[in-house]
DNA sequence: ACAAGATGTTATTATTAAAATTACACGGAC
DNA sequence: GTCCGTGTAATTTTAATAATAACATCTTGT
């Protein structure tokens, strides 16, 4: 399959909102920052509105965050769009008459468990704001 | 697309080995375990070789470790089969006329950089040693 | 010598999750 | 009421993966 960017442009649209603040912006103004389609964005925005990150409303273009860009964490967007998907998979699809092969994942899993839980906690320490910052540096560092 | 499982099989391909030790392994069994086809399992097989993890000889079926199971860390089987694949993707295909959008990405870079570190030193301390502990408590616990 | 059965490798096809696209109901501002 | 926007669902296209097929090559046993 393709990889899911679905995080990345999330996060690329809050960091829009930020930057673009005072602006409204459309779904399409967006959607040409990223190279994509407007629905796309729409989907995106949909989700982090389900998850109280940002607050809309319908016909006219005011999205807007619902925090501090301090108070938005990356796990929290993470959450928002691509749910309890984790970062490792198993295969699931084992030979169900032999007990190893249904065990060893099992096993596994546990591990992976443990993978996940610091991935997620240190995507829960950056937050919005951290991302913005980095994003001025990037841009000093260009003079 | 798939979901990639390539790190689960291979993990399983691996405790297999130590499971049958004694018995000569054929692609063709160790596929039966994880319901899949022996070509598949060869191409992980060979991915191990080059990483040095395994060692086989052509015409025969004697795969072996080259080293102690708590010597053979996730890390290093998810680099033999996955290489440098990271664990969450960038967009990279974002509007190149767009500044804003290129340095955003360049910053999320940076973070799913710590992300990728603390999720790969996690995976360094886990060992197929650790794998088939687990295995054999999760035997037992089921009487 | 040669047949059987295994590995090692490449090429092709099928599968599947994601993004792209399309369509349209609905809301707000002029 | 028209225009432009959001919100959402359905469909199509794209791309990464596993599945499959094909075959060269090696090892052992007869």
């Amino acid at each position: 399959m393709k990889y899911s960017t679905r995080l990345s442009d999330t996060l690329h649209v809050l960091a829009f909102l930020v930057l673009g603040e005072g602006q409204r912006m459309t779904s399409t103004m967006i959607a040409e920052s990223i190279r994509t389609n407007p629905a796309y964005i729409r989907q995106l925005m949909s989700a982090l509105k389900n998850a109280g990150i940002i607050a809309s409303t319908q016909g006219q273009a005011n999205p807007r965050l619902t925090r501090e860009a301090s108070e938005i964490t990356m796990l929290d967007v993470y959450r928002a769009v691509e749910g309890n998907k984790p970062l490792l998979h198993l295969d699931v699809a084992t030979n169900p008459e032999c007990g190893v092969g249904v065990n060893i994942q099992l096993a596994i899993s546990d591990f992976y468990g443990d993978v996940q839980q610091v991935a997620e906690q240190t995507m829960q320490t950056i937050t919005l704001q951290d991302i913005l910052e980095r994003y001025r540096e990037k841009l000093e560092s260009l003079r």
